[in-house]
DNA sequence: TTAAACATTAACCATGTAGTTAGTTGATGT
DNA sequence: ACATCAACTAACTACATGGTTAATGTTTAA
C-alpha cells in the first residue's frame, strides 16, 4: 500500500487546475478535489494560492529552459544547434502541449513574472549573447548565409511553440484526433530543419 | 458637446479589460468604471458577464477573418496570396498586438467557444478547402515545390501570428522599445516573404 | 401636455471564494 | 505512560463579485 503524499498530489492537481483555466480561473476548492484532500490541507503546505501558482509556473519555467539552454551551448555549428533544438522542444511539448499557451497568457497578464521569474534563468546563463555571437560570426566565414539574428530566432521560435499555443485551433481545423497530431508534430520536426537549412545553408 | 453613448463606452472598456486580465480576470465594476458608468448601467445593456465576454471575443474573431479571408479568395498565385496575407496580417495585428494571445489563450480554457464562434466564420467561407486544393494544382504543375499542404498553412500562421503572441517575452528578451518593435515588426514583413519563397519558388 | 419608453442611479442581495481556527488523530521518541 | 509534533479535518469568517430592484430622471411622440 503506498503511502499518499499530498504535497505531490496538490502539486500535480494544482498543475492542471492551472494550466487549463489560468491564475485567475483557477479554484483552490477544485484543486484540493482533485488532489483528495481539503481546503485546509492544501493551506498547511502552501502559504496562498499565489505561491501554489508560483510555484506551478517556476516548474514550468525550468522545464522549457531546460530545453533550449542545452541544446545552444557547446561548440556545435549554428545549424546543428537549431536542429538539436527542434528535436528536443517537439519532444518535450508533445509531452507536455499546454505548458507555452499556459505561460504565454500569464505572462501578458502579469508582464513582471516575465522579468522575475522566467528571464533571469535566460540571462544568467547567457545563452542568448552567445548565439548571437556565433551567428555573426559564422555569417562572416561564409558558413551561413545573411540574416538578422533576432528574426533567426523568433523564426525558429515561432515554428516550434505556435503548433502548440494553436493546438485547439489547429486541430479542429484540420479535423485532426490527438494521435494524428502526435504523427503531424512529429513529421513536423524535418519540416522545421529544412526550413532552417534553407534559410542558412549558401548555395552551393 | 458630444453626447455619451453608453453602450460604446462600454463595449470599448469592455475589450480593454477582458483582453489584458482575460474572461476569469475581468471585473465587470473595473469595467464600468472605466467607461465612467455604474454597474446597474452595463447590466442594463448586456444582460450577463458572459454576454458581454462573447461580444468582445466574437468582434476581435471578426477583425482577425477579416483579413485572413480576403487575401486568400481571388485568383492569384498561392505565393501572391500568401504574401498578401503577411502584409494584412502584420498591419492589423500591429494595430491590436494581443487579439491573439486573448482569442488562443480562451479558445484553450473553453474550446467549445471555438467550434461556436470562429471556426464557422471560417469554414463557411470555404477559403481552407479552396485553399488546400490550389496548393496542390500549383505543385502537379511544378509552379510551386512540393509541400504538405497543412505544413506550409502552419508555417506562415507560425511566423505571422507567434511574434504577436510572445511580444512581451520577446520585447524584454531582445531590450526593444515600442517603437523598435513596430519597426522590427515591418521588417519582418519581408522575413515572412523571403521565407515563403524559399519555401515554394522553385530553383530555376 | 402627457404618458409611455428609455436611461440612470443608489442601495441591496446571494453566492462563491480565499483564507483561518481550534481542535483531533496517530506516530515517534523517552 | 506520556509528551511532542506533524498530518489532518469540519466548521467558520470576511469579503469580493456577479447580478437585482425599485425608484427617479429624461426623451420622445400622440
Amino acid at each position: 500500500m503506498e503511502k499518499r503524499d499530498a504535497e505531490k498530489d496538490i502539486l500535480e492537481a494544482a498543475k492542471k487546475v492551472f494550466i487549463t483555466k489560468g491564475s485567475a480561473g483557477a479554484r483552490i476548492q477544485e484543486i484540493a478535489d482533485m488532489a483528495n484532500i481539503n481546503k485546509a490541507m492544501l493551506y498547511y503546505y502552501f502559504k496562498t494560492k499565489e505561491q501554489l501558482f508560483n510555484r506551478i509556473i517556476e516548474d514550468a519555467a525550468m522545464l522549457m529552459s531546460q530545453n533550449i539552454i542545452p541544446a545552444l551551448i557547446g561548440d556545435k555549428n549554428i545549424i546543428d544547434k537549431l536542429e538539436q533544438l527542434t528535436e528536443n522542444y517537439i519532444d518535450t511539448l508533445s509531452e507536455h502541449p499546454y505548458i507555452p499557451i499556459f505561460i504565454l497568457s500569464e505572462l501578458n497578464q502579469h508582464p513582471q513574472t516575465f522579468q522575475d521569474k522566467v528571464q533571469s534563468r535566460i540571462t544568467d546563463s547567457n545563452v542568448l549573447p552567445n548565439l548571437f555571437q556565433q551567428i555573426l560570426l559564422e555569417q562572416q566565414q561564409n558558413k551561413i548565409k545573411p540574416i538578422a539574428p533576432q528574426h533567426l530566432i523568433l523564426t525558429v521560435m515561432s515554428l516550434l511553440v505556435f503548433p502548440f499555443v494553436a493546438k485547439p485551433i489547429f486541430t479542429q481545423l484540420f479535423k485532426m484526433g490527438e494521435t494524428q497530431y502526435v504523427r503531424f508534430m512529429n513529421e513536423r520536426k524535418a519540416e522545421v530543419k529544412k526550413i532552417i537549412r534553407l534559410l542558412l545553408k549558401p548555395n552551393p
